[in-house]
DNA sequence: GTTAGCATGTAAACAGTTACATGATTGT
DNA sequence: ACAATCATGTAACTGTTTACATGCTAAC
């Protein structure tokens, strides 16, 4: 997975900007693929132009910059359905708040416990963004992802919630 | 997190060879962190050393290479755990495998089925690993981090064996 | 008055991947 | 025979991040 194929993906389900792609990437129903920066997206859709896989019109707005609208085209849309027939690489869960909590006894306990707490907060609210995409699917595949999220999203919750514990009941090492 | 920090945070548990950080990093203990190859891991470690955060000596085995085994000093036990005051970037979980299903209906329906399949054997495997890592557990730390980890894949387990008829039921487009 | 959101874009710098090189042993 | 595991390392390449540039609106 890369850039390009992050934006084919997203402009094969409608036209979007190329701010509007990091924004879903980010937040919306696309936040499971890769995280991707303007300074990687604005130059994949000028290169994607070129090679005639997406096409674009502007729109002017008073009062705000002009946006340029992507559309996917046939061409693009055939080498983004062939990269689905590839080999996908493994899930990853990737979480530095997890190395955190492996070295907790080496940190200070209150430092532990606010680290929990932010990480329970933070949770909470992907919830509540899941939930509000869950409302708007159209189709069963978009259930299943939006499903597929907020389940994992409900299974980190309850557990640190249950063995929190564990780690602020430890021994912590002076320093 | 980069392959810096992934190093010393191995090295902060024990002694290890370059070789053994990109298999702790990949199934280990230590798989929740970054993804890192050779050619990444090697340089970090000699520039490491070079600064003194970092020591090796050589091991020679018959018939086998030479062992570089690396410890962490104590300039490089402070850089690491100061490391570790800094604000975690949010856990991320990305998946080409729910690309896949979001776009699923595109898709040949055996192919679709196929692809769950060996998710399902994926995660199972993977949930093999994580439960022989469980045994071992020295600290109510580790207890809670490979605890994390095997709850979340059950939670996934448990998602797609009830959910995947939404895929499989759902309409495809002919091609 | 400052921050955040909307919106596009460039260019230098960097981190990391991929491919290559070497070589013995063990398993299929 | 061939692939895999153990083990270290280099170098070219590439993809991406970071920082900068621009500018208007709305909220705090």
């Amino acid at each position: 997975m890369n850039v390009r194929t992050l934006c084919l993906a997203i402009l094969h389900f409608g036209e979007v900007t190329g701010y509007e792609i990091k924004k879903l990437a980010e937040d919306g129903k696309f936040c499971y693929f890769i995280e991707a920066s303007f300074g990687a997206i604005y130059p994949a859709l000028t290169r994607m132009a070129n090679e005639k896989l997406v096409t674009w019109r502007s729109e002017v707005q008073e009062g705000k910059p002009v946006r340029k609208i992507y559309s996917i085209t046939d061409s693009g849309r055939q080498e983004f359905v062939q990269s689905l027939y590839e080999e996908p690489k493994p899930d990853r869960f990737k979480s530095e708040f997890l190395l955190m909590m492996l070295c907790s006894n080496t940190l200070d306990r209150h430092y532990v416990t606010k680290l929990i707490d932010k990480k329970i907060i933070e949770l909470e609210n992907e919830r509540k963004m899941l939930e509000g995409l869950c409302d708007n699917n159209k189709s069963s595949a978009e259930t299943f992802v939006t499903g597929y999220g907020l389940n994992m999203n409900k299974a980190a919750l309850k557990y640190l919630l249950e063995h929190r514990s564990l780690l602020e009941d430890q021994q912590f090492s002076v320093s």
